[in-house]
RNA sequence: GCCCCUGUGGCGGAAUUGGUAGACGCGCUCGACUCAAAAUCGAGUGUUGAAAGACGUGUCGGUUCGAGUCCGACCGGGGGCACCA
């Protein structure tokens, strides 16, 4: 007996893919096109498993489809811009280019290993100036249209080294080599406009109807659309006015002190002649710029000794604080505290001994603690008393607008994005700034503005500002010497249109509008949930300033989308706090111990595969010993696909031994007569259930499924049909296992390729049974069971089900109270 | 702190709209084959109980003839929070 061998026959057709150019996605076909696209990867070494499960979901759906009769795009490349580069740099003196390449080169052989059905021509790098200097055309056509724009803004910034950092680089308040307490500070940047659309963003997510409900529940609440109040408060004995925004107006008669953020306007002019408040906005910039940071940080404030007064009751006055809880990016930066029905706030008040007034609900049980965030009828309010929170809201709008000191208006919680980084591995931006003539863009024929080659790493901080000449040179228009932009775009910039020039590639523009159409929008995409909100949503508004421009006619970049969970794995810690890499640790009667020293080991929580946690899998060596079919089936086997997958060592034992029971049948295929009637509409069922099963990507589901089927054909005997059935289970494979299936295929005797064998289609007169198994229930509780012929009345049903000897028993002679039938499922009797 | 998700045997999970909880796989136990092992095949496997049965889907409570599924509160785990990608 043969047994499957993958070191042989997974390299085999892998050739023989290539060699007829299979997967090769030809844009003037006629067929009905798809397009099936994976995020994506980040070169950072090797693959790990999370790569592995998420495109080999995409392949799945992509050799399904291309069975299905569609031409298929589904292409490959690399998002290769990004810090890592720049730190392997620093740590290795390593050029980041070279240590890019040199990673893009070891994960596209390990990617071929795995067979995956990709348009290899098409593969681009970020880092290529051929992509990226069209990245620079698309900047600078967006900035013609008024979409960019430059404005002050927060950067971390590390005292000690003299460089801004980003929010990962930042523990505990502390940059990640210096060690110094993180400062905020202000820089100005470049900014994209895409406030404008959040609308449209979050209209467009209504016509998403294949997207999963939480993504676009989470966009929605990013967005953060709101109506609420905005308004002035007077400042006592000042003719100046501090302009508030908030959601809550009904709650404004329970105010007791307004709020401004540490970097407000007026909080920067009282500071002047105020030391004490300068300490304090000085003070609250000793923290990074991270909202998590910034929330979870003591809430702290300051008397300005300023007051406002109430605008609905002029009798009142309230204390202005500075507060480091307010943001400027948010509103007005400004805010007024209503303790009794806001948590922060009432902690805030009784920090500093501020009233707390209850407006809302049951006007003698006190607020303590806990604010009272329900709803119910205003009290203490004078004219809103008796009204409901909605109610309320409105009346207070309309005598505001009534009155002239505010408006009702919408807000949106969604910021604009800030594309400036000072770094060097990512994308210039297009610009020259000049003494005369200001801010000058690059002319299109001088694009790509190339990254140079020589810089160096020594110091910290941005190699392209140290670069002794690069940015010297010439303004485009007066001719004069000028200064080039040194800052280069965020890295998600490069990932907001790699979709659009898979699809279309010229040499002379960023795409072909005619040709990109013709795929776009992307038809099925998978990703990790870690991206449902940022990078889509960059994506969204970035195709959304394309059509804007007047580049292309999509609104929608992702029409499908499913995010798949990600892959996890133990960490492990040595005594020293140094973390650990699964291969180092050995398990010894129940306990864990580094496999060099022998010192214990603890085991830390179960976390998405990280670099710096060292809980990654390599894949490679499993590949080598099971084959890329045995892997590939155990991805999608375990989990469901939308759930995190624990890797665990165990498991792909389980996918090789059915790799070698599928090749048992196929080697031990017997030519015979005769039908067999079960095992066809058992066939039939299995073409159903995985079919219906791939286009949900419910694989572990197809997975059982495909195990079924290979259960009933191992039982049955030799005939005509079962011969139909080994060649339908290895069609209903192959899309999982296309190296066994092509083996398979050949060695059951038939020219062709599997890949080019159109998808089996179940006979749906196949598919039904003549008899169903009854529940039967007594109050709920299953007593008993019985078969019956499908569809039987619901009289005959009763009848069979009242004689039998366990209900006759149960009823003691007595009538049920009630007899509930569930056509074809159950029956309950209630005594 | 805020937003989103998640919790079912020893393990991964299944259960289409509320309708027989545990499909399928892993692991384990016993048996067959073998000089032996591997591989393979067969039987068993939620807990408890001799059996009938009782109990059982994170916890507590509710709705219902019937709840893993719906509602409320709580607990545990994970993801995101705008400069990680």
């Amino acid at each position: 007996m043969n047994r499957f061998n993958p070191a042989v026959s997974d390299g085999r057709w892998q050739r023989i893919w290539d060699e007829r150019a299979a997967f090769r996605a030809d844009s003037t076909s006629n067929k009905p096109k798809t397009y099936v696209l994976e995020m994506f990867p980040y070169p950072s070494g090797r693959i790990h498993m999370g790569h592995v499960r998420n495109y080999t979901m995409g392949d799945v759906i992509a050799r399904f489809r291309r069975a299905r009769g569609f031409e298929v795009l589904h292409p490959m490349g690399w998002d290769a811009f990004g810090m890592p580069a720049e730190n392997a740099a620093f740590e290795r003196k390593t050029h980041p280019e070279g240590w890019t390449r040199q990673n893009i080169a070891a994960m596209r052989a390990q990617l071929k290993t795995l067979g995956f059905a990709f348009d290899w021509s098409r593969e681009l790098a970020t880092c290529d100036p051929d992509y990226y200097g069209h990245e620079q055309a698309l900047f600078l056509k967006m900035l013609e249209a008024g979409l960019v724009y430059r404005k002050e803004s927060f950067v971390n910034w590390d005292p000690v080294d003299m460089t801004v950092l980003a929010n990962e680089q930042v523990i505990d308040g502390k940059g990640w080599r210096s060690g110094a307490p993180v400062e905020r500070r202000k820089l100005s940047q470049w900014f994209l406009k895409i406030t404008d659309f959040a609308e449209d963003l979050l209209d467009g997510l209504g016509d998403l109807a294949e997207w999963p409900d939480k993504v676009r529940l989470m966009q929605e609440n990013w967005i953060g659309k709101s109506k609420g109040l905005q308004f002035r408060f007077a400042i006592n004995g000042s003719s100046d006015t501090l302009e508030v925004y908030t959601t809550r107006p009904d709650t404004l008669f329970g105010a007791s002190f307004a709020a401004i953020a540490a970097d407000h306007p007026l909080a920067s002019k009282l500071a002047h002649d105020n030391p004490g408040l300068a300490a304090f906005i000085e003070d609250c910039r000793k923290s990074g710029t991270s909202a998590a940071e910034i929330e979870t940080a003591e809430k702290k404030g300051y008397d300005t000794g300023l007051s406002v007064i109430h605008p609905l009751d002029p009798t009142r006055q309230l204390p202005i604080f500075v507060a480091n809880f307010v943001l400027m990016e948010y509103g007005t930066g400004a805010v007024f505290g209503c303790p009794a029905h806001d948590q922060r706030d009432l902690d805030f008040a009784r920090k500093y001994q501020l009233p707390v007034i209850r407006v809302v609900g049951d006007a003698d049980e006190p607020v303590y603690n806990e604010a009272f965030v329900g709803t119910g009828k205003l009290v203490n309010s004078q004219f809103l008393d008796g009204m409901e929170v909605e109610e309320a809201i409105a009346a207070v709008i309309a005598r505001a607008e009534a009155d002239g000191w505010g408006t009702g208006t919408t807000q949106y919680r969604l910021r604009d994005w800030g594309v400036s980084r000072q770094r060097y591995w990512g994308t210039p931006i297009p610009i020259v700034h000049c003494g005369d003539c200001g801010v000058v863009p690059v002319p299109l024929d001088q694009l790509p503005v190339k990254l140079p080659a020589d810089v160096s790493f020594d110091k910290p901080g941005n190699p392209l500002d140290h670069h002794p000449t690069w940015k010297h040179v010439d303004c485009p228009k007066c001719g004069k010497p000028a200064r080039r932009e040194t800052d280069t775009l965020d890295t998600f910039a490069d990932s907001s249109w790699y979709f659009i020039r898979f699809a279309s590639q010229p040499e002379d523009k960023p795409f072909d509008r005619a040709e990109a159409e013709s795929w776009m929008p992307v038809d099925q995409y998978i990703g990790g949930v870690e991206h449902a909100i940022l990078h889509l949503l960059y994506a969204r508004f970035w195709t959304r300033a394309l059509k804007a421009c007047g580049m292309i006619d999509v609104e929608e970049p992702f029409k499908q989308l499913f995010t798949q969970g990600m892959v996890t794995h133990e960490t492990y810690k040595a005594m020293d706090g140094r973390w650990l890499e699964p291969t180092e640790v050995i398990a010894k009667d129940g306990a864990l111990f580094e496999i060099a020293s022998g010192a214990p080991v603890t085991a830390g929580r179960i976390e998405k595969m990280s670099k710096s946690k060292k809980n990654t899998v390599d894949p490679t060596p499993i590949i080598e010993q099971y084959g890329a079919d045995a892997v590939r089936w155990f991805v999608l086997s375990d989990s469901p696909a939308e759930r995190d997958l624990q890797w665990t060592e165990a498991g792909i034992d389980g996918a090789w031994r059915f790799v070698q029971r599928v090749w048992r049948l196929v080697d031990g295929c017997e030519d015979a007569d005769g039908e067999d009637a079960d095992l066809t509409r058992a066939v039939h069922r299995a073409i159903q259930g995985i079919t219906d099963d791939i286009e949900a990507l419910r694989f572990n589901k197809a997975v059982a499924k495909s195990y079924e089927l290979a259960g009933a054909i191992e039982k049955a005997k030799p005939s005509k049909d079962r011969v139909k059935a080994i060649h339908t289970l290895i069609q209903l494979v192959s899309p999982a296992m296309p190296h066994l299936a092509e083996e398979a295929w050949s060695a059951l005797g038939e020219d062709g390729l599997v890949i080019d064998v159109p998808w089996p289609v179940a006979d749906p007169a196949m598919l039904h049974d003549d008899t169903v198994t009854l529940a039967i229930q007594i109050n709920g509780k299953l007593r008993d069971q019985l078969d019956a012929a499908k569809g039987a009345p619901r009289a005959d049903v009763e009848a069979l089900v009242l004689a039998r000897d366990k209900v006759v028993a149960a009823l003691d002679g007595g009538h049920p109270k009630k007899i509930i039938v569930v056509p074809d499922r159950l029956v309950n009797i209630v005594i």
